[in-house]
DNA sequence: GCCGTTTTCGGCCCGACTGTTTTCAGTCG
């Protein structure tokens, strides 16, 4: 499933660039992206949605947009497609992707130099033909160079965590920047979304320039890009690895607008000043206006409520409903990055993990949890050094004895059992029947019958919760070949557990699978999958999804403490 | 191409920066 909606996104994602790139009028252009991204992130599968004649209900696909997905489902083909394609060749679009270069340039470079691919554009650079065009030049030509550079060596969003630590450095450094008020990450940082673009900070002050001057003087900084009055775009250098970090430097007064621009996201803000016209108002980074009157800007608060807005939490800002539920004062009361009590996925020295059991029990105590699940892998999971029946027995031995010690948390006896190839689970019933908690994986044969073996494993009475079940490994691998709507419906029927994974790369359910499940009222688990002590500090990036999936603490049972979690679980 | 308690036609968010220009076009977010 969900193919065809991966498949129809692309298209008209193309049919976007393609209109783009021949002077279609732009909000021909918008609508087709618009679209794109809706069925995008649609969890619904649109050849359902098509045959139940639901598609017009989806906000962005309207009478045309809808025949054309009909076209494609029936036939295979899309004759607007084929039409926005035609004379394009085949890797042109595909350098759109390179800064500095936008549609125009790449039209121009194409209608009069012939350029089709890179190894072309590389050739009209460095012949000079390029800069000798209307309206270019050398300046340009050499921003579109360093575009292609990036483009060649940074092909990839940058993890939360990372993102992360590089913010917080660069923030660390502009505190001490000169008359510097206020500063917060905004962007996709700020929405805790699972891969970043770029690193976004703003800041209040009121010399712009000597902000922008001090930032890109930072240690780190191997090439500036762009320093304004109030704007500074720099690439920073780490390790091997290169970022962009970009700064905007607004006053005091339009701090809480300046906030709530930059961290967007775009189709949040669209909604937000469209909002904004209807009443009158005009909205801008500097503030809201009433004619020439400014009338809110100081704090985001403000700013969201003279639009007769609560305020919305950032991870919520994506334009799916937050703007309508805002207005109706329906907003969820999403569940805090304190709320967690305890973690279900966590790894050992016994199998795959570089801490003892003893080590991580003394840092999950001063993080302050009631409980932790021991979850080292099973005896097939050959490549994380699996537990044997045996091996498994005597680490809950070792639990039981360190358990005495340690009366403040509550350790419970767990293990991330794989399903097998075959969809039995890796260890016995009358084993599973003694664990205190059973999370089961996938981790082999991630394209055989996935669907059915994850739906036998929710049957199977001692399995709780289950671990990472999309499987995708973010900017790595794709995830199993599943179908989650259907995992999901079984989880609901057998009400089973399915984990929000924490680790950076996985984030697995994601936002979008994790609101879908909320509103089928399945219960979720928000676990790091820690192989070390550092690992447990993952969870924020889990409670970041959670939250950009619309969950209450309701929603997420580790939220519970370990009284209410013992009765919910039986033990 | 989408959309509608002011519209089924005529709107569709707004501004900074850069480079190439003699007032603006392209790109980005």
């Amino acid at each position: 499933m969900n193919n065809k909606n991966k498949e129809l996104a692309q298209i008209f994602y193309k049919i976007a660039d393609a209109l783009e790139f021949k002077g279609e009028q732009v909000f021909r252009v918008l609508a087709y992206r618009k679209a794109a991204r809706v069925i995008e992130e649609l969890t619904d599968d649109i050849e359902e949605l098509n045959r139940s004649g639901k598609l017009r209900t989806i906000p962005g696909i309207g009478e045309g947009i809808a025949k054309k997905i009909d076209e494609y489902l029936k036939t295979g083909r899309m004759k607007k497609y084929e039409e926005a394609m035609r004379g394009i060749p085949e890797e042109l679009l595909e350098l759109l992707n390179i800064q500095n270069l936008g549609p125009k340039t790449l039209a121009l470079a194409h209608k009069e130099l012939g350029v089709k691919n890179l190894a072309d554009l590389k050739r009209v650079i460095e012949n000079g033909s390029l800069a000798k065009l209307f309206r270019m030049g050398e300046k340009k030509v050499e921003n579109i160079k360093k575009g292609i550079a990036l483009y060649e060596q940074a092909q990839r969003r940058i993890p939360i965590d990372i993102a992360t630590k590089i913010a917080d450095m660069v923030v660390s450094y502009l505190k001490n920047a000169p008359g510097l008020k206020n500063i917060s990450p905004s962007g996709s940082l700020r929405r805790m979304k699972e891969t970043i673009g770029d690193i976004d900070i703003l800041v209040a002050a009121k010399n712009g320039a000597k902000i922008v001057e001090y930032f890109t003087k930072m240690p780190g900084v191997i090439q500036v890009l762009a320093a304004g009055d109030t704007k500074g775009s720099v690439i920073v250098k780490t390790e091997d690895e290169t970022f962009q970090v970009d700064i905007r430097i607004v006053d005091e007064d339009s701090y809480g607008s300046a906030l709530q621009y930059f961290t967007g996201s775009k189709d949040h803000n669209v909604a937000l000043r469209t909002l904004a016209k209807e009443k009158g108002l005009k909205l801008s980074e500097y503030g809201v206006y009433k004619g020439e009157k400014k009338v809110a800007g100081r704090s985001e608060e403000e700013v969201y409520q003279i639009l007769g807005l609560k305020w919305i939490p950032p991870e919520l800002r994506e334009n799916r409903g937050e703007i309508e539920a805002a207005q109706k004062d329906t907003l969820p009361n999403l569940i805090d990055y304190n709320d967690i009590k305890g973690d279900f996925q966590i790894h050992t020295v016994n199998s795959d993990g570089s801490a003892t059991i003893e080590e991580m029990v003394k840092a999950a105590i001063e993080r302050g949890y009631e409980y932790i699940a021991i979850t080292d892998h099973s005896k097939s999971a050959n490549y994380a050094n699996g537990l044997t029946v045996d091996r498994l027995l005597a680490e809950w031995d070792e639990i039981d004895r360190l358990q005495k010690r340690y009366k403040s948390i509550k350790i419970l006896k767990a293990t991330e059992v794989d399903i097998l190839t075959s969809g039995k689970l890796d260890f016995p019933d009358k084993i599973l029947a003694q664990a205190d908690i059973v999370v089961a994986a996938v981790h082999q044969g991630f394209k055989h019958h996935v669907t059915e073996r994850l739906c036998y494993a929710i049957e199977n009475p001692h399995v709780d919760i289950i671990a990472h079940p999309s499987g995708r490994l973010i900017n790595k691998r794709e995830g199993y070949e599943v179908d989650l709507e259907k995992v999901l419906e079984h989880a609901r029927k057998y009400q089973k557990i399915l984990e929000i994974n924490a680790y950076p790369n996985r984030l697995d359910l994601n936002d979008i699978w994790a609101k879908r499940a909320k509103e089928m009222g399945i219960k979720l688990a928000i676990n790091t999958d820690a192989h070390n002590v550092a690992d447990l500090a993952w969870m924020r990036f889990g409670i970041g999804i959670a939250r950009r999936g619309w969950l209450e603490k309701a929603d997420v049972i580790n939220t519970k403490n370990w009284a209410e979690l013992r009765k919910y679980l039986k033990l």
